[in-house]
DNA sequence: CTGTTAGCGCATTCAC
DNA sequence: GTGAATGCGCTAACAG
């Protein structure tokens, strides 16, 4: 039964008719003859033949309906819901992906690109590791494979881009702060050597100047994007000469850690001190956020990034293109009962 | 640059050298002269060949060294940590992966199964989507391509198995509960119908039974294996006419939720009500549990996975062999700053 | 040590 | 409608 693999020579010989003829069949040609097509299907199924996509896509220089998908990591719920909804509209199109971790190591990220071109993929969507230069994708793109680069930048890569609106979101969300009233605003977690913390540090920046009040970088308080980093944040910045009075936070993660700081301080986060955050996971944890935030909506986001590269790969030889993907303030007033505790109430 | 993929034939004209020639540095092997090989692999990459593993296979009956990995829930953390650590060791070993979310549909799983078998997957790590039967795989398993069922059981299916002892675990946590003079202990979230849960309200069930307390069924509250779920199975829990001291929580997220729902109702878990959870994402969010644990470390289980299934490849035609991936009781006597908030000084 | 020959499983002409 | 050739990129034999 497993004595070598079943190939189309085999159900050819069983059903009686030519390899072609099989060939036929098995792409729902219109110029076979019903009755054979049914023979075959038949054999086809009783045999246990399975199409060998790898002799096929070597003979017709056509697409390996395989793309690659690398990103930098996967432990953060933010790029797994990303992976899943590149992953949706992947299987819905008929491809598979190779799926890969780099784990912020931008060795691990060579090299798995490097395997992965090995094996044909027709296009990469790529999470950059930090410290990804332009030169690592080169090869690549003048091989003219289609290249998408998600949520981080490659500075001077000529690859396609889908990026958040952070700019805006930072914009928007520093707005409401100052029209509840408040002045001094810090802007709390997150990893500074990012672009996406420095696109919405700026965002925070320019909101300030632009309401006249001085954005002091001391009410900048970078750390790592989680729970802890959010606490170790908030913890620095009221012990500030002049602490804040609200926030807005570099991610959801933060935000829960922001709050858990503030109430081991005794302080209601909502009523004593206004909390935004950047849900980046934003419909993952539907129980949770009470928190006004600028939600991204990572798995559309990955919908939004297949289609882009498989559009790219459709079209052929396509320009590199880029893309902004917007993002809302979504301002809860109210929060129903089974929320996050102490995050009742929200001044903001 | 980009006219056609270039070949070893390209290159061995450009070195001067014949194909095979080409091959065997290509695979570096020793009988080749140093100056020639230093030649063509000068020659290869000026320019810019890259293997084509896909013909390789084909003429080669020899490991495609891809293998698949599918995942039930990409979304729930536990499983991104479970498929980062099996990526790693596959990386390691030089295998790529297609990595792809059934999402709980057994017909996505099917299809994406097929595909897989149609790109040449040396091997399959499989979280079955709930439903998934035997027959499902059977036609895989006859191919003879190694296949390993982790986390969830697939009845009736002659493939290796990788579960954790939740049986186990939840025995370790109901006695430590015991120990410390509970006895009225409910066992809060998660879906009823997954083995999952089955083997853990099994352990809780034994557990209790041999303490010779009453194991009784409505201290059993399932519901979602989220945070909402907990909140909403400890809301149902204090309703009961003699409520719980202490419970036994599914997983951390259906811990935490409880921890927010014990607090709405003033109750400060570990003081008032005894909090024990099973910790399927341990490591990942390394701020948060002030919580005693049943700790599973869903890397490692990927990496010993992946190591497994890597196992029976190279051995060729291995039986199925089952293993039980340990877990253990993790008892958090204080709790750092930057914790929990409401969750310390816990009496479980 | 290196070149020659012959396929791996499939799809695409062409004839029939 | 169907069957016989040809070649995709590569490696395995065997010659030279």
């Amino acid at each position: 039964m497993s004595k070598g693999r079943v190939t189309v020579v085999d159900i050819a010989r069983a059903a009686g008719v030519s390899k072609s003829t099989v060939s036929l069949v098995l792409q729902s040609s219109p110029l076979v003859n019903e009755a054979t097509r049914a023979k075959v299907t038949a054999v086809i199924r009783d045999l246990g033949y399975v199409y060998n996509r790898g002799a096929a896509n070597l003979r017709q220089s056509a697409s390996s309906r395989i793309i690659g998908i690398v990103v930098n990591d996967l432990t953060n719920s933010f790029f797994a819901e990303l992976a899943v909804g590149m992953d949706m509209v992947m299987q819905s199109a008929g491809y598979v992906q190779f799926l890969s971790n780099s784990a912020e190591s931008v060795d691990r990220q060579r090299e798995v690109i490097a395997s992965m071109r090995e094996h044909g993929i027709s296009g990469l969507i790529l999470s950059p590791a930090r410290g990804t230069e332009a030169a690592d994708l080169k090869p690549l793109v003048a091989s003219g494979i289609p290249v998408l680069a998600v949520v981080r930048n490659v500075v001077g890569a000529k690859v396609s881009t889908l990026f958040s609106d952070n700019y805006a979101g930072a914009m928007d969300a520093v707005g409401h702060l100052i029209g509840l009233g408040h002045r001094r605003i810090a802007f709390l977690g997150g990893m500074a050597n990012t672009t996406v913390f420095a696109e919405r540090t700026a965002g925070w920046r320019d909101a300030l100047n632009k309401a006249g009040i001085p954005a002091s970088d001391d009410l900048v308080i970078a750390s790592t994007a989680s729970r802890a980093g959010g606490v170790a944040a908030v913890e620095r910045a009221l012990q500030l000469p002049e602490p804040p009075t609200a926030a807005l936070c570099f991610n959801d993660a933060a935000a829960f850690g922001v709050c858990d700081g503030l109430r081991a301080k005794g302080k209601e986060p909502g009523r004593d001190f206004g909390v935004v955050g950047f849900d980046d996971v934003i419909e993952a944890e539907t129980a949770v956020p009470a928190l006004t935030t600028v939600s991204v909506d990572p798995q559309g986001m990955g919908r939004r990034a297949a289609q882009m590269l498989l559009k790219q790969i459709n079209a052929g030889r396509a320009e590199p293109e880029a893309i902004v993907n917007s993002v809302r303030l979504v301002v809860r007033e109210s929060c129903g009962a089974g929320g996050n505790g102490g995050a009742r109430r929200m001044l903001a």
